[in-house]
DNA sequence: CGTATTTGACCAGCGC
DNA sequence: GCGCTGGTCAAATACG
C-alpha cells in the first residue's frame, strides 16, 4: 500500500503511498527524533483521483483552475470556493432558505494537503490567521476534528485539524485550497512560503523523490507551531535565525 | 467593541 | 428510503 521512498535513519522518511499520481504521499519522521516531542510533519495529498494534478501555482487562478482541476465535481460555490467576492459575503438574507441555498451549492473540494505533525498543540501556527468555524467528533477517533477558515475575507482556504487516533501525539492538519494573499506574519514566507511549500510538496509528489533537507526547511516555518520551535533541534537551527527573521517575537508567544 | 470560539442544528453525500 | 457521517452555519458566548 505504501510505497516507501526515502528512509534514512533519524531523518524524515518519505513515504508515498502512491502509484505515481494517485495515492497519498507522506513525509514523516521517525518517532520524535529524540524525545523532543516533535517530529517532522508528515505530508500527504488526499484524494488522489481528484487531486492528482498539482495545485495551481498561481493563486490568481487558484479558484477557477483549482475548481476545474478538481474534476467533475467542480461546481461554482460561494461556500468553499468563493470567488474573490468575499466568501464571508453571505448571500443576502432574502429568504428563509438562505441557509439552504448556501448549502445547496455543492461543496467544492479543492486540492488538499495534509500534514501530520507530532505536536501537543492542535492548531499549528503557519503564519496565517484562522478562524475556527466548527468542531466535530469524528468516527473512529476519540478526538474531535476542528474546522478552520482563513480569516482573510477573500481567502477561501480551509483547514481541518485532528489528532491521529493511532497516535494522539500526532496532529493531522489538512489544508484545502490555497491562500490568495500573503501571510499575516511572514513577510518573507509570503514570498517563498506556504504556497511554495505546497508546491514543493507537489513537486515531490510528482517527482517521487526523497526531499533534500533544504526542502524540509521549506515546510517547517510554515507548518510548525512556533511554540514548538525551541523543540526543533535540527530543522530550525536557532530561534532567532529563520524564524526570528520571519516571525515577529510577539507572534511566537501567541497561541 | 471587535474578534474569536463554542456548540447545537442543519444539510448533503454515501452506503446499505 | 433510511440512517450515518462529515462539513458548515450561525447564534450565543468569551475574550482582549
Amino acid at each position: 500500500m505504501e510505497n516507501k521512498i526515502g528512509s534514512t535513519t533519524g531523518d524524515p522518511t518519505w513515504d508515498f503511498s502512491s502509484d505515481g499520481c494517485g495515492g497519498i504521499a507522506y513525509l514523516y519522521g521517525e518517532g520524535d527524533g529524540g524525545g523532543h516531542g516533535w517530529a517532522p510533519p508528515r505530508i500527504h495529498e488526499e484524494d488522489p483521483d481528484t487531486w492528482c494534478s498539482l495545485p495551481p501555482p498561481d493563486l490568481s487562478e487558484a479558484s477557477g483552475s483549482a475548481a476545474a482541476r478538481s474534476g467533475g465535481d467542480a461546481v461554482s460555490s460561494s461556500s468553499s470556493e468563493g470567488p474573490p467576492a468575499d466568501p464571508g459575503d453571505k448571500p443576502p438574507a432574502d429568504s428563509p432558505n438562505n441557509k439552504t441555498s448556501k448549502k445547496v451549492q455543492k461543496r467544492v473540494r479543492q486540492p488538499r494537503f495534509a500534514f501530520m505533525t507530532k505536536s501537543e498543540i492542535d492548531h499549528l501556527e503557519d503564519g496565517y490567521r484562522w478562524r475556527k468555524y466548527g468542531q466535530k467528533a469524528v468516527k473512529n477517533s476519540p478526538f474531535p476534528r476542528s474546522y478552520y477558515r482563513c480569516t482573510n475575507s477573500k481567502c477561501t482556504v480551509k483547514k481541518r485539524v485532528e489528532r491521529s487516533s493511532d497516535d494522539p501525539s500526532i496532529v493531522i492538519t489538512t489544508y484545502e485550497g490555497q491562500h490568495c494573499h500573503h501571510t499575516v506574519n511572514f513577510p518573507r514566507a509570503a514570498a517563498v512560503g506556504f504556497h511554495d511549500h505546497i508546491r514543493t510538496t507537489s513537486s515531490l509528489l510528482e517527482n517521487i523523490s526523497p526531499p533534500p533537507q533544504q526542502q524540509q526547511q521549506l515546510y517547517f516555518p510554515a507548518t510548525t507551531n512556533l511554540q514548538s520551535v525551541p523543540e526543533l533541534p535540527t530543522v530550525l537551527p536557532n530561534d532567532d535565525g529563520l524564524l526570528g527573521d520571519i516571525v515577529s517575537p510577539g507572534m511566537r508567544g501567541r497561541r
